[in-house]
DNA sequence: CTGAAAGCGCTTACAG
DNA sequence: CTGAAAGCGCTTACAG
C-alpha cells in the first residue's frame, strides 16, 4: 500500500495552493484553464481519491432523499418491507448522514399519486427513490425531475427510456418460470394447471404480465406437464366474489392439480382452498409476508417465490446515496435473486 | 435530530479538559477515580457516541486480521467463495482500513493446520476469522488466542464452549429438512430414498451429521414418503470406487426414486447418474458452484441447497472488524438463509 | 482568478 | 494525575 495522495500533494506538484486544487476538483469558482487542466492531469496521474473521512468530518452535508412508495395496508403488507430496507440503508452510510422523507400514495389512484408527487417536489429533495407503478403519472414526474436535475432511482418496477439512475427489482419473467418449474416437478404430467390473476386490469400491471408469460414459456420449452393451462382473472379480493369465480372454474375443470397465483395475493386463494377443502391442490404464489407466511406454514401454500424487498430497498438507497455523495455510478439495471421458499426454509428468510 | 455530543461537551460539563475525558473513555492512563466516575456518568447521560469520521481521519490504525480457511481446490471450489466475501467486507469498511492475511490449510490434514496456525500467531493479528473444521486442533488454537486476548470469529462451522466472538454459518439440521421436503413433494410416496455421504469419516464432520439428522427427522414428523431410507457412505470421490459402491446399492434396491447427497460433492453422484443413464432419479445436494452448477443446469441435479458463502464471509468480517474498531458486540450465533436453487433461479444466485 | 487560514471531532505526544 | 497544543485531510468563507 503506497501512501495515499492528498490534495496537498497535487497542489505542490502543480505549484498552486490547495484551495485552487479544491476548486478544480469540485468545479467550484473560476480557475484559469491552464492551471485547471494541469491540476486535473496531475490528479488523474496520481489517481487521487478524496478521503471521505475528512470530508464527512468537515462538511456535514445532509443529503435530502425523498421516497415515493405505495401505501402499505392489510391487503398489501408487501410494501411495508421497503421502508425498513431504506432505513437500514440510512444506518449503513454512517458516518455520513441523510434526511429521509417518505411519501405514500394509494396503490391504484393516479390523482393521489400526483398529489404526493407534488408534495415531494415541494420538499426539494436532492434525490428520489420511487416505485413507478403508475406508468403515465410516473413518467410525468420523471420529466420534472430530469428538468430539475434531481437524480432518481426505481425500485420494484422499471420504466425504460427515462433518466433514472438505476433500477432494482425482480426479473418477473424468470420469476414466472421458477413458479412453473416447481409445479412441473410436483404435479403429475397429465394434470391441468390453473393460473389465477387477482387484479382489476391485468394489462396495466407489467410485472404480473411478465410472470404469466414466463410461467407459460417454461412449459413450452422445458416442462413435462401436458395438461391444460387455464387462466382466470379475478378483479377483487372480496371472498364471496373469489369463491363464486373459483367454484365455477373447478366445477368445469375437475382435472386441475395445481394453482399458480401471479401476485402477492396468494393468501386469497389459499383461504378459499382451505375453506373449501381443496388443500390437496398444489399452490404456488409470491412474496413471504403476513397471511402468505401463515398459509405456507400450514402447508396450504406449497411454495412462495420471494424477491427480498428489504435488500432491494437497501440497495436502491445505497446506489442513490453513493451517487449523490461520492458520484459513484451504479449499474443501470439490477435483478435481485429469486428465492424459493417453503415451510422448511421460511424461518431464516 | 439534536446536536451530537462531543467530548468537548463532556469536558465542559465535567470541568476538565478533553484530554482527561479521552483518557477515561479509552481506559488510557491514570485518572482520579472521582473524576473518572463523574465523566463516565456524564458521557452516559448525554449518550455520547464517538464520531467515527473524526476517529478514522486522525488515527489510521490499521487493524490486522488473519483468516484461516481450508485451501480451495478443484474438488473443493466451495471454499473459493469465502475469500471473496472477506475482501468485499474489507472494501465496505472504507474510510477505515485493515490489513488482511490469508492462511490456507489442507482440509483434512491436522499437521498442516497446526503449521498454518503457528504462522498465523507469528503474524500477530489483532483479530482472526477461522473455519474450525478440525475440532481438536481448532480448540487448541482458540485457547492460545484466548490467552493472547485476540478476538476470533467462526465461519461455516461452530464449536461450542470456546471464547469465539461470533459464529456465522448454516443451520445444518434445517438444511437437511429442506432437502427432505423437496424430495418428498417430487417423488411418489412409495419410492425409496438413497442417502449418500461422501466422506472418509462421517462421525467427525459435524454438519454432515446434522444434515442427515434433519433429513430423517422431516420424514418422521411431516413427510408423506413411506419408502425405505437407505444410507451409504463412500470414502472417496474416485469415480471407480463411487461406481462400484453405487452399482451395488442400486442393484439390490430397484425401488429407489430419489438420491440425497449430504455434502457439496453432489456432482460426483450426478456424474455417476449421467454416465449410467440414471438421470431420471431425483437428485438433491448442496452448494452452487463449479460442476454442481453444471449438472443443475443440465437438470441432472434437481435442487441444490445453498448457504451463501460470500455473504457469510462478508458478515463474519464485518462483525469482527466492528468489534475491533468500534467495540460493537455482535450476535453470538447467526444462521444465514437456506436457499433452494434449481435450474430456473440459479443465474441470479 | 488565487492564497492563507480556520475549523470539523478526535487522538497523540509533550509538558507539568 | 491533568491540561494545552498539534495535526489527520478536507471544505468554506474571506481577503486580495
Amino acid at each position: 500500500m503506497t501512501k495515499t495522495v492528498r490534495i496537498k500533494d497535487i497542489a505542490e506538484k502543480a505549484g498552486v495552493s490547495i484551495g485552487t486544487v479544491d476548486r478544480v476538483l469540485h468545479n467550484r469558482g473560476e480557475v484559469k484553464t491552464d492551471t485547471k487542466n494541469k491540476i486535473l492531469a496531475i490528479a488523474n496521474k496520481l489517481n487521487y481519491k478524496p478521503n471521505v473521512a475528512a470530508r464527512a468530518l468537515k462538511s456535514p452535508t445532509i443529503h435530502k432523499i425523498a421516497v415515493l412508495l405505495p401505501r402499505s395496508d392489510d391487503d398489501n403488507l408487501f410494501w411495508s418491507k421497503h421502508p425498513i430496507g431504506i432505513e437500514q440503508g440510512k444506518e449503513s452510510i454512517y458516518p455520513f448522514a441523510c434526511k429521509l422523507e417518505f411519501f405514500y400514495y394509494q396503490m391504484h389512484n393516479p390523482a393521489h399519486f400526483n398529489k404526493k408527487a407534488d408534495a415531494l417536489l415541494k420538499w426539494q429533495p436532492g434525490g428520489v427513490i420511487m416505485a413507478p407503478i403508475l406508468k403515465n403519472e410516473s413518467v410525468e414526474l420523471c420529466t420534472k425531475l430530469d428538468d430539475l436535475q434531481i437524480p432518481y432511482a426505481f425500485i420494484d418496477t422499471n420504466i425504460e427510456n427515462t433518466g433514472n439512475l438505476t433500477f432494482i427489482g425482480e426479473d418477473a419473467y424468470q420469476a414466472g418460470r421458477v413458479a412453473a418449474s416447481l409445479i412441473d416437478m410436483s404435479v403429475p404430467a397429465h394434470k391441468d394447471i390453473l393460473i389465477v390473476n387477482i387484479v382489476k386490469n391485468l394489462e396495466n400491471i407489467q410485472h404480473l404480465n411478465h410472470r404469466n408469460q414466463g410461467f407459460l414459456s417454461y412449459f413450452m420449452d422445458a416442462g413435462i406437464n401436458t395438461g391444460l393451462k387455464i387462466s382466470v382473472e379475478i378483479p377483487s379480493t372480496e371472498p364471496k366474489q373469489v369463491k363464486e369465480r373459483l367454484d365455477k372454474v373447478f366445477t368445469s375443470n375437475p382435472n386441475i392439480g395445481a394453482v399458480f397465483v401471479s401476485s402477492s395475493r396468494t393468501f386469497v386463494v389459499a383461504d378459499y382452498l382451505e375453506k373449501n377443502e381443496r388443500q390437496k391442490l398444489f399452490l404456488v404464489g409470491y412474496e413471504l409476508f403476513g397471511k402468505n407466511s401463515y398459509f405456507l406454514q400450514q402447508r396450504v401454500i406449497n411454495f412462495l417465490i420471494g424477491q427480498r424487498p428489504i435488500e432491494q430497498a437497501e440497495r436502491t438507497f445505497k446506489n442513490l446515496f453513493d451517487f449523490m455523495a461520492h458520484h459513484t455510478i451504479p449499474e443501470k439495471k439490477n435483478y435481485q435473486p429469486i428465492d424459493i421458499i417453503n415451510a422448511e426454509n421460511m424461518d431464516l428468510h
